[in-house]
DNA sequence: ATCTTTCTCAACCAAATGGTTGACAACGAA
DNA sequence: TTCGTTGTCAACCATTTGGTTGAGAAAGAT
């Protein structure tokens, strides 16, 4: 099994399936024969998924009478959202500076559009 | 090999080496050579890695004499946040109505937290 | 031409993954 | 109590995955 959180949770979400189970989830909970039913495969398979999101903190189960009514944890896409947008600002920061010494360069290629830039960001 | 390309960039970036790849790349285009040097595999093992974060669309090789200069695209990472987003937000939502629910019954159950904001962890 | 460097491909192996079936625990209903 | 429903656990199976070693392609250096 996976050591640290942010594997367990991008790999848990690696699966059509269980991102499937996420966005029905995240229209409400539902228990484990309800979120087998769209598939062809059996409800163990899904109670095996649902363990999966469970490790990754993505969801939680609680009893009620003999149901195991899943919720969906929408904390923990933070872990994810924020490791992926760290990566990004500085791929395009470093994108951003490449481009400027290009343009600082008189006519390297000259295929430079005659633009003005804004500065976004 | 996993179908959809979301699929294959959540699962390239379960991978805590291939997440520290592609952190490395953020900084500068690197060779093979320079990514596999801070672990102890193989250079071959690395090279897989790369091929996997190139299927996901998160990384390109062009040719510079033998050197393969692996260069990250950052612009995929976009999948993944609008996935995210969406779901995150619904559930936000559905919290927030099920909060206003719980808040305009009297008192259903009494053991309502004295208004404490944020999770428990 | 022959070496050397850089990197990928192919074959193999152990472990993890996603699925199955069968047994059974927990609980409400009869 | 016995029955039916809901869900998990255990064992098993096929495929994928992350690693290895060995061979070889591609291109510059000698």
């Amino acid at each position: 099994m996976a050591a640290d959180p942010l594997s367990r949770v991008f790999s848990a979400l690696a699966d059509p399936t269980r991102r499937d189970i996420v966005a029905r989830l995240a229209i409400g909970d539902a228990t484990v024969n309800e979120l087998a039913a769209p598939y062809d495969v059996t409800v163990q398979a899904v109670s095996k998924h649902l363990r999966v999101l469970e490790d990754a903190g993505l969801v939680s189960r609680s009893r009620e009478a003999q149901r195991r009514p899943v919720h969906l944890e929408a904390n923990v896409f933070d872990l994810m959202t924020k490791w992926i947008e760290r990566y990004r600002r500085q791929a395009e920061e470093r994108y951003r500076r490449l481009d400027d010494v290009l343009r600082s360069m008189p006519d390297a290629v000259d295929t430079t559009p005659p633009k003005q830039e804004g500065t976004p960001s």
